[in-house]
DNA sequence: CTCTCTGTCTAACGTTTGTTAGGGAGCGAT
DNA sequence: ATCGCTCCCTAACAAACGTTAGACAGAGAG
């Protein structure tokens, strides 16, 4: 299996970068054009199903070719399911204060900037141990910016209803992947405030004026 | 390809039954040990990693023997996927009135009742287009349930602002079962409660006390 | 006793998968 | 001119996949 505790690729990602989206492997086109594709069939495919022979072909190259790139069908995948949380870290930076910008960021990191994120949210779990184990440490820190986030914009609520909180929240988020259409007449900055709102103020039990 | 218009055999699945979890296929044990055992599977792995001759191992037979109650792959786990909402249904139905409880029986389908309604959850997406659109009608009518509960529990908001926090709610409830553990401290009854209080609610913006 | 049905097995089929080995074209540096 | 490096190819490998065909044991009915 030669696991090692094999490094990953994800130091190897710039992680900042000012060009336009994100600096995913801005340099080395190839190697992008293959991450690209393996991310865009990830969302739609899940990981088993995704072969490297349709990635290859995606990326317009050979699926042995992918062996100059990439050491197996672990590291690629493990490094687009890191970059999908690279690309969120990166929003999240850039973000205005408040819940309802950092929703906004969060969702925009879903459907804005590639397909990386979503990648994330709608394949991780279905990856192989393996795969996940070595992306967690990359997910936590994410998870800590939003902890910090919230523990400060919700000071009368301890540390653990915060975390319990923001995994509701998460959930909700990051199953718009599943119905939110863009093309619709919703806009991301009104599905942000609809989240947001429910999230602090809920949907209301009754015919309710604000106060 | 033989898609035809199949019928399924979601019919053949005894609706209700008082018999203690869920009537699914209470008959029949042979079959039975099949669909708990492809339930199981697609929970932990997906669908295109799961495999005939893992679901045949789990189950005590061989895979070929898998073709004696189902007529191949897609129609096992089309069953399946069924089988879930079943469940789900049959929780809501018996459910007693009120959202907190209800949130509580979608818990417990997930948690409580069999891997049907968590296989649903998580593998839903990464089925075969063939396999979801056999499925959705079934979706659908659970659907429909819970739009009409928060349309009678929320008279204050007009139809598409309920089937938009519905599906917010929906994704608050379902990535649970990414995290949530059930042999933690945290019960099934304060989650349910947590969640209903931030939909209703929501978490507040600073110190509040009941009014 | 025989006939039929159910449940299971073994053995194999064609296909596809991840992966490897080795080769070759282009290019910048020596 | 030659070296080495990057990028890509073809061809093949063993393994695993979904699926099929045919056979066999047991039970219940006539």
């Amino acid at each position: 299996m030669v696991a090692d505790q094999n490094q990953l690729a994800v130091g190897s990602i710039p992680a900042g970068g000012d060009a336009g989206d994100a600096g995913v492997d801005a340099d080395n086109p190839g190697r992008r054009r293959v991450l690209d594709a393996a991310a865009a069939r990830l969302v739609s495919q899940g990981y088993a199903a995704t072969t490297l022979r349709q990635v290859a072909a995606d990326a317009g190259i050979k699926a042995g070719s992918i062996y100059h790139y990439f050491p197996s069908k672990q590291d690629l995948f493990t490094t687009v399911f890191a970059n999908g949380i690279v690309v969120m870290v990166d929003a999240f930076d850039r973000s205005e204060p408040g819940l309802v910008a950092h929703v906004r960021a969060h969702l925009g990191a879903l459907f804005e900037h590639g397909p990386y994120t979503a990648a994330h949210v709608t394949a991780f779990f279905t990856a192989p141990p393996a795969v996940r184990h070595a992306v967690v440490p990359v997910r936590d820190g994410y998870e800590t910016l939003w902890n910090s986030l919230l523990e400060e914009l919700l000071p009368h609520l301890d540390a653990s209803e915060v975390a319990l909180h923001r995994l509701i929240l998460f959930g909700a988020m990051n199953t718009t992947i599943e119905w939110f259409d863009q093309r619709g007449s919703l806009t991301l900055d009104h599905l942000a405030e609809a989240i947001a709102q429910q999230f602090t103020h809920g949907v209301g039990s009754g015919p309710v004026d604000q106060p």
